[in-house]
DNA sequence: TTTGTTATTGCAACAGGAATGCAAAAGTAA
DNA sequence: TTACTTTTGCATTCCTGTTGCAATAACAAA
């Protein structure tokens, strides 16, 4: 939660995230900026601004780390629990607005819960 | 989806699965097993127990790969929807018996689901 | 605008879970 | 037992992601 300062690194990544309405995984990000950024600082980049809250993570069924921006994220609640859905046609990943409810479950407190949701998306569906 | 031989590594692994009711990881096993099955193998029999409905298979939050005994998942419905749950103290996975309800989504063909729930397990509440 | 301080960056090397190719060994059906 | 097919072990490779450290860039105060 420190300083974000703005350095050439965060604005580039930030204009990935601005231009694209969907999650960007940190390979894809990593391969995008290549000449730009190098890999270590795009996952360092990332880290600081999910933990500020300006992007939030998570991992798809493959473990590749996917990040995207934090809309409806408050400070709060930032382990939102929308789901986020995969197309299993073109790999393409974004986040569901719809809320999952997660019940409580006996004898256990239940702190950050994660939902991934895969089949197919509308531009793949013939 | 083929016919599964009786090898010393099935059932090695299988019983493993016996004594034990929760989620193993694979890196577990692995370890576990270190002197009488060879790494690879354990990733093979592993795969193929999948493949056959005996095991299912999920990633937790880093990224590594669990299994289970399937029991109440039927051939035609094996990517159930049940939840994992991980205790962020002691990293136990176990598999919740609760149905969580996955809306579908506008446009969009639902076809598998994963809800991880990640929190703090009866024996690590203090 | 210069200076001093602190955070950020790039590079190279490393970590560790998982996958692959191939020859040897074990299962299976006849 | 034999002939055939599937599994296994080993070494190697792959692929995300991480770490240590010196060089550099950002910022705040003078």
């Amino acid at each position: 939660m420190g300083v974000i300062r703005k350095t050439q690194s965060v604005s580039i990544l930030l204009a990935e995230f601005r231009n694209s309405g969907e999650a960007i995984s940190a390979i894809e990000l990593i391969k995008r900026l290549e000449l730009k950024i190098n890999k270590t600082t795009v996952y360092r980049v990332l880290e600081k601004l999910e933990d500020d809250c300006v992007l939030h993570s998570f991992l798809d069924k493959t473990g590749i780390k996917w990040y995207a921006k934090c809309t409806s994220c408050k400070d709060s609640n930032h382990f939102d629990a929308h789901p986020h859905f995969q197309c299993l046609s073109c790999g393409k990943v974004d986040c569901v607005e719809i809320d999952v409810h997660i019940p409580q479950i006996p004898n256990r407190q239940v702190e950050v819960s994660q939902v991934l949701i895969q089949g197919t998306c509308e531009e793949c569906t013939v």
